[in-house]
DNA sequence: TGTGTTCGCGCG
DNA sequence: ACCGCGCGAACACA
């Protein structure tokens, strides 16, 4: 946000009342500069060509920037105000004065008001919000105004987190556009290895392992896909179980566990991203999922189609660069209670977390005693566990790390009496929903009953572990989000020092480009003589990450960095 | 035949 | 059992 300036600061564009479009330069205060009608070909030539720091505003990434994608076109720096809209509805640390007002056409629909417990709800406000975003000019540019109030009137953390936010939208769209390379004959092979050849319209392991089953449980007719009918096979065979899960039957000693197990690991990655996954997903040597930035409420981002978050780990071979290309794969470890502790400024887990272990660090504060327990402590801070060896921990790390267990068990606690929680930039959880809170004043009546206590006090824990988890994972989240916005940034740099590069799609121009984000980790897709300063990239990118978030907080947030032709894990 | 729910498991 | 997701198959029900 920088203050007025002679030359514009923003170029908002969108549509006139002909459903032309034009585009606006604002000065830093957000008033009009100039205004001129374009074509799409002019939009797409004005994109090529700006490679300056102003910053686009537009009403929603998805509906402006995939056309200029595909004209080879990118932007530099870009206000999504669909997104920071999103952010802003809700962020506690807005003043009420300064809040958003409701304009009709942004506003959610009156279902998603009443019913703000429903998570089918939020989904279908979220779709509407998205496809209504009003993309004409005069809305644009009411709330755009209304947007930099507020943001004036709120934290600087929540500037940061706006555009963050509007950069994440931006490299969203670039990744669905340049695509995850895919290797079919990889995919393909690695198949043929775990679920044997095909052998008629079945798969020879597979037909194995179920023909096992049979045998082990004495009956040649058991449904294996059906949960209810199998669950009555193993009770029918003396196996006292509750469920058919895997985590249930791991503990069981009968010879049906392990082929079961087999025939239930084969099915998973032969419907989930057999051949019918490639078929459907994979064109021209690339996987094109859908990336959903906030799509969870955390701030983490989802994704439609393909399943894109849940590739199986056998499967990243084929995600393999192409000829005379590297991936530069990098993740975090142990991210979130790494932000924990430099959100709680808890200065003893910091000093745990220095090496590039975390939890071998807590080992050896003397805490615990195992590195497996470490982990299955901090799980269970972080996730609210009571019970079993994780509830047994917990304590212990409540004592060597006061300030940050005091940061997760408040959230719960606030979670537990319906009040809202925000995470350390200022994204604020959902509020209570209708159920919880008719709930809560039921069992506070004088004639409640036992039952209706004890629905309460479940659903009140519930959301106690909801909000605890909340201000850590949507915290890791902005922190990926502040690692993916910095690596975008000096990729940029990287190959555009001049208007001509920027203005080139990132395969046409042989730049280096990000080919995948999940959660903690990215994979860069390079040109194989730049691989080496990609990876410099990278890493310098999480260690600005961590000031622009903490400062000069002491916490690290060490990378395993692997430069390779397929960004599988040796 | 289509729609919505539940289970189970992949990812972090 | 202790957080957040997406997706496919089976199934209940219209």
């Amino acid at each position: 946000m920088s203050a007025s300036e002679p030359s514009p600061a923003w170029r908002l564009v969108g549509t006139d009342g002909d459903g032309e479009i034009a585009v606006v330069e604002l000065d830093g205060a957000g008033a009009e500069i100039s205004r001129a009608g374009v074509t799409s070909g002019g939009l797409i030539e004005l994109a090529r060509t700006h490679t300056d720091d102003v910053r686009w505003v537009w009403s929603d990434t998805a509906r402006w920037y995939p056309p200029l994608l595909a004209a080879g076109a990118r932007v530099r720096r870009v206000h999504d105000l669909r997104a920071v809209r999103a952010i802003l509805r809700t962020a506690e640390s807005v003043p009420e004065s300064a809040r958003l007002p409701t304009h009709a056409a942004w506003s959610a629909p009156a279902a998603w008001e009443e019913a703000p417990d429903s998570r089918e709800a939020l989904f279908e406000v979220e779709t509407i919000a998205a496809r209504d975003a009003p993309s004409d000019l005069a809305s644009g540019h009411r709330e755009f105004a209304a947007q930099l109030a507020a943001l004036d009137a709120a934290s600087g953390r929540l500037r940061l987190l706006a555009v963050a936010e509007s950069t994440g939208a931006l490299v969203a769209a670039e990744m669905r556009a340049a695509g995850l390379p895919w290797d079919v004959a990889t995919h393909t092979r690695l198949l043929d290895e775990t679920l044997g050849e095909r052998v008629g319209g079945s798969r020879r392991h597979v037909d194995a392992a179920a023909a096992a089953v049979r045998t082990a449980l004495d009956d040649p007719d058991v449904a294996l896909d059906s949960p209810p009918r199998l669950l009555r096979a193993l009770h029918r065979a003396g196996l006292a179980v509750s469920s058919t899960s895997k985590w249930e039957l791991e503990d069981l000693d009968h010879p049906v566990v392990a082929p079961l197990l087999a025939y239930k690991r084969l099915m998973r990655l032969l419907t989930a991203n057999g051949e019918n996954w490639i078929a459907t997903w994979v064109r021209g040597g690339r996987f094109r999922p859908v990336y959903v930035p906030s799509g969870v409420v955390t701030g983490r981002w989802a994704s439609s189609g393909g399943g894109a978050l849940q590739i199986p780990r056998s499967l990243r071979p084929a995600v393999r660069a192409d000829p005379g290309w590297l991936l530069v794969s990098a993740d975090v470890a142990q991210l979130e209670p790494r932000v924990l502790a430099g959100m709680s400024r808890d200065r003893a887990m910091a000093r745990a977390a220095a090496g590039t272990d975390l939890y071998a660090g807590i080992v050896s504060t003397g805490v615990v005693t195992t590195r497996q327990e470490a982990k299955i402590a901090v799980l269970g801070a972080m996730y609210g566990a009571t019970t079993g060896d994780s509830g047994r921990l917990v304590p212990r790390l409540r004592r060597a790390f006061p300030a940050a267990m005091r940061l997760v068990d408040d959230a719960a606690v606030a979670g537990e009496e319906g009040r809202v929680v925000s995470t350390w930039l200022g994204r604020t959880s959902p509020s209570a929903g209708s159920a919880f809170t008719r709930s809560q004043f039921e069992a506070s009546l004088d004639e409640t009953d036992a039952a209706t206590e004890k629905q309460a006090r479940r659903r009140a824990r519930d959301r106690g572990r909801f909000t605890r988890n909340y201000v850590v994972q949507g915290t890791a989240a902005e922190w990926a989000l502040c690692w993916l916005a910095e690596t975008r940034r000096s990729l940029l740099a990287l190959t555009a020092p001049g208007a001509e590069a920027a203005a080139s799609g990132p395969a046409q121009s042989g730049a280096p480009h990000i080919a995948f984000f999940l959660h903690d980790e990215i994979i860069v897709h390079t040109p194989a003589e730049l691989a080496d300063q990609v990876a410099a990239i990278v890493t310098d990118a999480a260690a600005r990450a961590g000031r622009l978030m903490f400062g000069e907080f002491p916490i690290d947030f060490p990378l395993d960095v692997r430069i390779a032709p397929d960004a599988g894990k040796p």
